[in-house]
DNA sequence: TGCGCGTTATTTGCATACAGACTAGGCAGG
DNA sequence: CCTGCCTAGTCTGTATGCAAATAACGCGCA
């Protein structure tokens, strides 16, 4: 069984670098304010520059990268409160598309998150750096399977922004096990208040889960971010 | 005296197929679900086809076009109840932007709104199609500028779509003289409630100030475009 | 008449070339 | 030593060419 919402990973080059690029800036090997020029990128990706220049605009549009002055790109700077701004944020769009998708999900969607949700129960004990990619993934993937399942292109559009930048907090907060245990707990209710048909329920849990992971943020960092120090325990 | 917040207009041809192009989309010249090809585009505006590809990308991203199967691109499809859908979800990202504006704005930020709103009060007879041009756009500057005030990147770049998709609705919605006086009356309000440093205050006008928004646009239309309905009685 | 298939014509994706705009670095003058 | 200008080098914006993928069309067949 296939998760339908997604899309099929049909990666053409301009993807590809869009992919790379955003990974290299999420992971941090290239760091806030650092110089992009479109030919070493294409150079170190091996492929043209027209691509290049796509994916760049694309995180231009979602703010990961900025220009300064009329040649210059740089990484965009991320400021010391992004991860509070980011949930915040994220708590307010997904809180209504989760009211909506209570309302209006289908069977289809409903099967999808219980898929999601399955394979990560699977992948819980948290151990290799592999295992952390799935379950970060998957987590994405269950929030944006939410978000289309309110049946708003307008919403979808805007999570292309939001989800993708509150993923820049991915590297601020590693789940530990128990933060995941609760995470889990949520995204179960959230499926069952959806398959309840109801929409105030939903909109809470996903709020709590929301804040709470704000909450860890903040905490784990102390307002800044602490370097290497992934809290798998 | 100018606007600061406001990009100088230095239009590049990328920047002017997307106006273009946008435009044409929101005056409803390019009807839902007609085809596009860059070709075509790249004839029209007397342009390569490297800066029309650009725009339509934004396009894409902004949820204006859609790409179909591998080779066609199509002006995308609006359901309904989009204007309802914009409305909402500007209000919980305005609404949440008033409020930090509040709290952040710079007397810079304020002037420039009390700029906005003194050109919008010059214009305010609504005569002429080039007034109501005027005013839509000024419109649009000072949500923008409020958004902006709220010194949160993520959010400004969430806007970028959100408003885009906004004017959508201006086809939809003209303004009459009423509903033209009693949105002054909110920026107005607004703009006291973020100098007097009241988030909640700024918040609930902002809220109205939508609501209203989509009330009128509701009723406008009973759910359905009635097009060359321009109410600028 | 309706359906399926093969061929032609479009259309996009990517690569490359070139010109203009800007940045950076050094040099001269104060 | 600092400042301003000039020059060389770099980077982006745009145009154009080519190949692969797809869509459109028409023909044969049931």
């Amino acid at each position: 069984m296939q998760t339908p919402p997604q899309t099929p990973p049909r990666m053409n080059a301009t993807e590809q670098a869009y992919q790379a690029i955003r990974k290299e800036i999420l992971t941090g090997r290239l760091e806030e304010g650092e110089r992009l020029t479109e030919t070493r990128l294409s150079d170190d990706l091996g492929m043209s520059r027209t691509p290049i220049r796509e994916a760049i605009g694309r995180l231009i549009l979602e703010g990961f990268v900025e220009r300064q002055g009329g040649y210059t790109t740089r990484v965009a700077h991320f400021p010391e409160d992004e991860a509070e701004q980011v949930y915040e944020i994220r708590r307010l769009v997904e809180c209504y598309s989760v009211q909506r998708a209570a309302k209006l999900a289908t069977e289809e969607d409903i099967a999808a998150l219980r898929e999601i949700h399955a394979q990560m129960r699977r992948d819980t004990p948290p151990g290799d750096e592999a295992a952390y990619e799935r379950l970060t993934s998957a987590n994405e993937a269950f929030h944006r399977t939410i978000v289309a399942a309110a049946r708003s292109p307008r919403l979808t559009a805007l999570m292309t922004t939001a989800l993708d930048v509150g993923m820049v907090v991915r590297t601020y907060s590693m789940f530990s096990a128990r933060d995941l245990e609760r995470s889990l707990a949520h995204h179960a209710e959230i499926i069952e208040a959806i398959e309840a048909r109801a929409p105030d329920w939903a909109a809470s849990v996903m709020s709590a889960h929301l804040l709470a992971g704000a909450w860890r943020v903040s905490v784990r960092s102390g307002g800044r971010r602490t370097e290497g120090e992934k809290a798998d325990d």
